[in-house]
DNA sequence: AGCAAACTCCAGTGGAGAACCGGAGTATAC
DNA sequence: GTATACTCCGGTTCTCCACTGGAGTTTGCT
């Protein structure tokens, strides 16, 4: 599972709106991309894919913005990877298929379970586990400079 | 990991030789991508690849053709996929790569950690395997005939 | 009511890379 | 010495991705 830049600017919004899910006030697509060096009027796009995905509200006109629609522990990294990357199915795939052969069925295959196998991974972690993960290392970071 | 169709290609090419591997005798690009439907002049570049990185040996003039050049149970899958991906390493990047935030550098680390996972997959596997596989899977296939 | 701040929809563009294709060259068995 | 194979290198076409732009709509505030 290669992430495409898509997804990854995605997570990034998703990350930065859970670190501000306390205050429960909207965040403005300018500033989640300042914060997080994204192109605004693609965020813009990005952030109405998952507000159809059910990932965020939006609150519109003047101190609008945009709010996670669930509890960020209730997210998991998979479910938003599923909801950008199933806008463009793309299977592990000839350009013009072939007929299969047994020896191409067998790499399909192997490739679903190597996929599986890196989906479970994204599956392991919520947003407010990617949140706590951060501010630990940044703990640690910190301890070096003592 | 996504397998380009290029990898495909390769690995299936790489099948194909295991399969004739008792014989001893060299197979020709035209076989081949007769066999596993692939365009012949593009396989031809594709065994150039694989022959640099020491899968394969070229035998020239008539009666020529490809060998494995190792034993198939000696040739991961993962080997193969390194071969032709290493010739355009595509890490997980935006197109102009952004100053890192927090948030950037766990999304990459999760990556790595999902990456890792499939990679161990392709990793478990020999060409032998796979043709073994193969062998069993069609037995089994002939098996609900009868 | 009216303005401005925000989101929303839709269409298009530029570049990069992937998948091929072709031709000229070179080695080798017979 | 010739036909048969591989080898090298360049070009072409096509698709997709990241990104941009503009016109429109909703909504809070005064």
């Amino acid at each position: 599972m290669e992430l495409s830049c898509k997804t990854e600017y995605a997570l990034l919004a998703l990350l930065e709106l859970s670190s501000h899910y306390q205050q429960n006030e909207p965040l403005q697509i300018r500033q989640i991309a300042a914060q997080q060096h994204i192109p605004d009027r693609y965020l813009e796009q990005l952030l109405a894919v998952l507000r159809r995905g059910g990932f965020v509200r939006s609150q519109r006109g003047p101190k609008g913005g945009y709010l996670l629609a669930r509890e960020p522990w209730k997210i998991t990294l998979l479910e938003v990877i599923n909801c950008l990357e199933g806008q463009n199915p793309q299977p592990p795939k000839a350009p013009v298929s072939p007929p299969p052969t047994a020896e191409s069925a067998m790499v399909k295959e192997i490739w679903l379970e190597a996929h599986a196998s890196s989906l479970s991974v994204w599956q392991r972690y919520t947003l407010e586990d990617v949140c706590e993960l951060r501010d630990a290392r940044q703990q640690l970071n910190l301890m070096y400079y003592i």
